[in-house]
RNA sequence: GGAGAGGUGGCUGAGUGGUUGAAAGCACCGCACUCGAAAUGCGGCAUACGGGCAACCGUAUCGGGGGUUCGAAUCCCUCCCUCUCCGCCA
């Protein structure tokens, strides 16, 4: 959420960054006029209604006064003169409730500002690639995409997942559900154990305004999956009911319930950052994904995936947000697989991110790199919709946190990163060293 | 699902219609005392929005929304949330 004040205070700075994010003047140019109107409402509206408001109350104190001196006469003058304001009150309250509203309605569909040094561009080929870590190894043999691997050994089907459940969903069995057990656990271990993170399990149902906090609504509501009571479901219909019904959200990420734990609070400084993982299924509807990825378990409606989420003051985003993707990137070092890192350009950023870096393993069965994390920080974008603060040690008034998220590292990709990279010719899996303690001292998967 | 009790400032917690934005305590900040600290004393200390160069002024906010009233933290309706007991349940 942005905030007005911000925008009208450098009204070209603004537009400069809209036009970063979607170069189209006539676009930016009309959504800078219909801002300024709406602000110049809000406050005509706000004047309006308060200045009524304030003679209704001078009248008021003054009728308090007559009837304590006993002076009924005076008091009945007033009460007539108040009687007759009211009638004008209501009105110019809703107009004020709706000037706001309608300025927040806009300003809540504004992606955030990309900072200076994120590169202009319009899609994922103008990322540039920051670092690259780890040589692909070299095979003696043609390596296989991850669900040739899986399917091979017997133990990851995807036609068993579509009778229950359609498409874009997996089963795993045997050796391959344990990795993933593995692949979530070890991950957390290390984000805990040395990076500092607090593990947190929280709900993966959701309201709709932890969801408007993180900025997946008003927006993305096509992307999520929501669940609902279908006996209040139906009672909202018989009722001849209309508009939303009562449902929860099934969360995209843990990014949504870990950050949302700091909506509507005002946290002391000294504790801060505060750096909370989560390992959780994630669920998507994936609306506009028709057709991509349909193969394996790449872009499934349910995946696993270990979430860092860090709350931090303004000084400390930046910093945090390095920090959090060198977290990210010790998950692939220890795993032994080879990554490079890509700054996200404007075009490419998603919409609550001022920067984000994304990093991608390498998948020799598809012979490329695949994004397996995303780390983003957000400046005070989401703080502001979800009201999350903190009172700084030195100054009295609270200030709103900045929030950073980033995956560390998707569960799901990790598996089939581990696979692809792992695979030996006769169709067996080396497990990676530091996996072992996690499948009980297993060193190889096999077909059983 | 049934019955009941509640939601007040950073925290605890008073307050049932008229200078109550809100007692008191805790926490925090400043000053005094002290070599320093503790203890003690004095003072300060909500948030948002609008107006103003500023000092400051105004408006709103006692879970959300609506209503009654000249006037609501206090009365009514509704929604949300929390807790207790019973029922059901992994």
């Amino acid at each position: 959420m942005h905030d007005i004040k911000t925008i009208r205070d450098d009204l070209a700075a603004f537009r400069a960054d809209i036009l970063r994010r979607k170069p189209d003047e006539a676009a930016a140019d009309a959504l800078i006029s219909k801002l300024v109107a709406l602000d110049d409402a809000r406050k005509n509206a706000i004047q309006k209604a308060q200045a009524a408001q304030e003679r209704r109350n001078a009248a008021s104190k003054e009728i308090g006064a007559a009837m304590k001196a006993k002076d009924a006469g005076l008091a009945e003058k007033l009460k007539a003169e108040v009687a007759e304001l009211k009638e004008t009150m209501g009105a110019l309250e809703a107009q004020e409730r709706e000037a706001i509203a309608a300025l927040e309605t806009e300003l809540a569909a504004i992606p955030n500002r990309p900072l200076p040094e994120v590169p202009f561009g319009a899609d994922e080929s103008d990322n540039p690639e920051v670092r690259r870590v780890g040589e692909p190894k070299k095979f003696g043999f043609k390596p296989k995409e991850h669900f040739e691997i899986g399917e091979a050994l017997g133990l990851m089907d995807f036609e068993a997942a579509s009778k229950i459940s359609g498409a874009r969903f997996t089963v795993l069995r045997g050796k391959l559900a344990r990795l993933e057990r593995a692949l979530e656990a070890f991950m957390l271990d290390l984000h805990t154990d040395h990076h500092g993170y607090t593990e947190v399990a929280p709900p993966l149902l959701v309201r709709d305004q932890a969801m408007f906090g993180t900025a997946q609504l008003p927006k993305f509501r096509d992307d999520q999956f929501a669940a609902l009571s279908l006996v209040e479901a139906e009672q909202h219909f018989a009722g001849g009911a209309t508009g939303e019904l009562d449902h929860f959200w099934l969360i995209p990420t843990a990014e949504v319930p870990l950050t949302n734990l700091a909506r509507e609070q005002i946290l002391d400084e000294k504790n801060l950052p505060l750096r909370m993982t989560a390992g959780t299924p994630c669920f998507r509807a994936e609306a506009g994904a028709a057709g991509r990825d349909t193969r394996g378990m790449i872009r499934q409606h349910q995946f696993a995936k270990v979430e860092m989420v860090s709350i931090t003051t303004p000084e400390q985003a930046i910093d945090e947000h390095e920090r959090m993707t060198a977290c990210a990137e010790e998950v692939l070092k220890r795993l032994g697989l080879p990554y490079r890192v890509v700054l996200l350009c404007t075009g490419d950023m998603g919409f609550a991110s001022q920067k984000t870096y994304d990093i991608e393993v390498w998948l020799p069965g598809q012979d490329r790199y695949r994004e397996i994390s995303s780390c983003s920080v957000c400046g005070d974008f989401q703080a502001r919709r979800m009201g999350a603060r903190y009172r700084p040690a030195d100054a009295k008034n609270p200030r709103f946190v900045h929030t950073l998220n980033g995956s560390g590292v998707a569960v799901g990709r990790a598996l089939v990163a581990v696979l692809e990279n792992y695979q030996n010719e006769d169709g067996s899996v080396t497990v990676p060293e530091v996996l072992r303690p996690y499948m009980g001292g297993l060193d190889k998967i096999e077909k059983a």
